[in-house]
DNA sequence: TGCAAGAACTGTAACGTTTCACATTGTGCC
DNA sequence: GGCACAATGTGAAACGTTACAGTTCTTGCA
């Protein structure tokens, strides 16, 4: 598949072979030693053409004949053209990053990797790279984002734990730093965000205990500064409300915390004389020291207590079958974020950039088996 | 904190006023506008040295006078200068980027996510950044790399499901790419790695399993064409060996199958006359399907049947607390790797860079509330 | 025929950095 | 006094790209 320098085609004028310098040491023909590798440079000589030329063709600028840009385009793909992102980004500014702003503290469970895998599959087939840029909870969840933005090294931005007034969102607007939240906000600010519908999953998860029979219950919640607390907090109260049912608060545990400390926070919980009946859980990981929590101070799920979790992963009903649960896609979560930054890098409208993803409805569950065995 | 663009110091000989061009419209003094990020142009100017000297000075260099190193650097860290990525990469080739390959088909249990943290935390007081390249477990897991090394868009590389003839390693080995690899190879190429020592895992196990009295024992493997498959096999069978034991074959299922056929296969195992009574388990996530088989089976852990399991998250002995369970510490892996390639970059020895985490003890469950409770 | 206008292409400069080869001192030594 | 030589600093060029301001043709039209 080789191509000759000094294409004979007697096709547009003058095609004498010029006087442009071929790009260093390349001029030894393909002579199978390292070539480095091709720049427009390269294109240039190949074509006898101007860098300007092969810059404007290869970008399908107007001005250049349509000939010329076949023949260009041809010629880059034949010798792996890359555009030098270095380069790119010196002239232009523009990084083709997109920097994901990661709570290093976050709970178990494969939510980030789902995220990332999400956030990845929709990059692939783009110019953009994914820089993973990482904080302690401890510190200014400002201080990330406020890097990126100061050094510009993304184009675009995805933060999650959003909080309804949120500085880092306020802070991106105003810089006018695209981004996208896992998320919504409520500060009057409109921005591109995905988010799952907290709201109404809670009020799925509470008709699914008051049809069970379950009277008082209690939500494990997330930490109150973040905006999905409010959602699901809402949901919990508004259903609980139509339902006639009562709540057992349970203010010492959020999703946030340990393992360790959910489970104590349970099983004090469950000792007290109105202990709950059933709960709402925010998350798989929580439910986990839920169930311990709960069995520990004697009680049995499915019989002395129902519990409704959220999940991410596929492990719940491995726990306890009795778990009714209701599943997260966060993968899908990361490909919208993917979406979303990139179409506000685009400039498109942030209406379409918004969306809500609703929970599927409540799942016990189902015995195995019940599908076709196919062996023995 | 403002600082002069002409500095009254008598110091240096020569400080008069001289005709070096201010960077751009930055000569407006610091008029409270959008300044643009300094650069050592910037430095320069305001200094009255020329730019060389400037990034001489920065990267004390032994030519610049040290009355003049520390006056630029004072400078330049009162104006918050930070190099630019892109001049440096165009410049000099290194992107200060390390980038972590990935299999985008990773089971779930956080492995991911921990591996990230570990990274970045190594990588935090570091000028490098993170990058997440994600392949499909059915692609070729060389493109990746291939990517990266051609287009030279990173310093060093990170891979995870080593081979143990592995062709990325190979691949990068010949061409210069600074790598590490979280598990080891036997191709006869040195090189720096992180690995969990699976072997001594699996002794470990396997002695406890003994000590319990059990006698036919299965191993939840990794996927053959994994180096630590190997390790992990060859620890079970010299175990095995010493203790007496013998091994009924589980072929038909490896981590790196579904939660859903590693638990219908082990339902079916269970089911043969020669079932186990006992299980080494290479996975946390895999282990919740092996429970839920074995308990669909009809036996109970603890009682008919042990298990002893590797994991990464600490949920196991919320799902069964008759487990035994051995801690591996990914995160911790994540930090040893990113040491690595950084190690690597710096041309430091191979030998120096190759570092294995030993298992802790197998645990069994501690039951709650032993310790002091603060409440109540 | 002359000329304006368009089409097609080009060179130069710039982004911020580092490297190279060179310039300007002052200093020690004979 | 002259000279070599450190010590210290310097401008220009280059990395690969794109934007700007031309330049060179061809063509249409008065």
């Amino acid at each position: 598949m080789q191509m000759r320098y000094a294409p004979s085609r007697d096709h547009g004028g003058a095609m004498a072979m010029n006087d442009k310098t071929p790009p260093d040491e390349n001029a030894d023909q393909a002579a199978g030693g390292e070539a480095n590798p091709p720049t427009l440079k390269t294109i240039a000589f190949m074509t006898g053409l101007g860098v300007t030329t092969v810059s404007r063709a290869l970008k399908d600028a107007p001005e250049i004949g349509a000939a010329t840009r076949q023949r260009v385009q041809l010629v880059a793909r034949q010798i792996g053209y890359r555009p030098n992102r270095a380069g790119v980004r010196l002239r232009t500014g523009k990084t083709n990053v997109i920097s994901l702003v990661l709570d290093t503290e976050e709970q178990v469970g494969g939510f980030v990797s789902d995220l990332i895998y999400g956030i990845s599959e929709a990059l692939a087939q783009t110019p953009y790279h994914l820089v993973v840029t990482p904080y302690s909870r401890n510190n200014d969840p400002l201080e990330p984002v406020r890097y990126v933005v100061e050094t510009a090294s993304a184009d675009g931005v995805i933060i999650s734990r959003t909080e309804p007034d949120d500085k880092r969102v306020r802070y991106m607007t105003e810089r006018g730093m695209p981004f996208a939240t896992h998320g919504r906000t409520h500060m009057g600010i409109d921005h591109a965000f995905h988010d799952f519908d907290n709201h109404a999953y809670s009020i799925e998860a509470v008709k699914k205990l008051a049809a069970l029979g379950r009277k008082r219950l209690a939500l494990l919640a997330p930490p109150s500064n973040l905006s999905y607390y409010h959602h699901m907090r809402d949901g919990f109260a508004d259903a609980l409300m139509e339902h006639g049912l009562s709540e057992v608060p349970f203010p010492m545990a959020t999703v946030d915390h340990s393992i360790e400390d959910i489970r104590k926070q349970t099983v004090e919980l469950m000792r007290r004389p109105n202990r709950p009946d059933a709960f709402v859980s925010g998350a798989g990981a929580g439910t986990f020291a839920l169930v311990a929590g709960i069995e520990e101070a004697g009680f049995r799920i499915g019989q002395d207590v129902d519990i409704v979790s959220k999940q991410s992963s596929k492990l719940l009903h491995l726990l306890r079958p009795q778990l009714y649960v209701v599943n997260e896609d966060v993968r899908l979560a990361g490909a919208e974020l993917a979406r979303a930054v990139l179409g506000r890098i685009a400039g498109r409208d942030i209406g379409a950039l918004q969306s809500l993803s609703k929970p599927k409805a409540v799942e016990a569950y189902e015995t195995p088996g019940s599908g076709k065995d196919d062996t023995t």
